[in-house]
DNA sequence: GGACATTTGTGCGTATGTATT
DNA sequence: CAATACATACGCACAAATGTC
């Protein structure tokens, strides 16, 4: 799912699969996206990369992250 | 007691510290280690800093955790 | 039943250092 | 030098489980 060694940087691809799944429906407007933790464990990458990925999310426009609850999908992401 | 400059990770030495003190029978069996609040106190250091060194220690076999409760020496651990 | 304190679980924000490319 | 990636460590906020009163 993620190519280690490519040229393209992990949280790229990150951001891009969840962008994939956003678009997709699997996830879906107020509801939370994965976790920086839980992105760890699924893509094996270091928070940093996850947090970099969802940095990418919220430049696009496509998730809002509040302080100590999470990451949603943006409602004008749908 | 621990050495905030040196090369060894804090929450190594703490889990060190508590196993050593497991070992002398300081700490019992079935009773209750510090809490991880109590930890920050006696350490001075982040309450995450301590939850890495008790899960380093339940790797180790040396301790069992219950939510609500706290973390107690392993029976296994004398 | 309710209020409260304690403890662990979760999630994010931030900073620093190291290594590699 | 800059970008990428990892590891360590601090902090804050809120949720969930437990126990006591």
């Amino acid at each position: 799912m993620i190519d280690f060694d490519g040229p393209t940087p992990l949280y790229v691809q990150i951001a891009d699969v969840i962008e994939a799944r956003i678009r997709d429906g699997e996830l879906l407007p107020d509801r939370p996206i994965p976790s920086e933790n839980q992105m760890v464990q699924e893509f094996g990458v270091a928070r940093g990369t996850a947090r970099k990925a969802l940095e990418l999310l919220r430049a696009r426009g496509l998730v809002v992250t509040v302080v100590g609850r999470g990451t949603f999908v943006a409602r004008s992401a749908d």
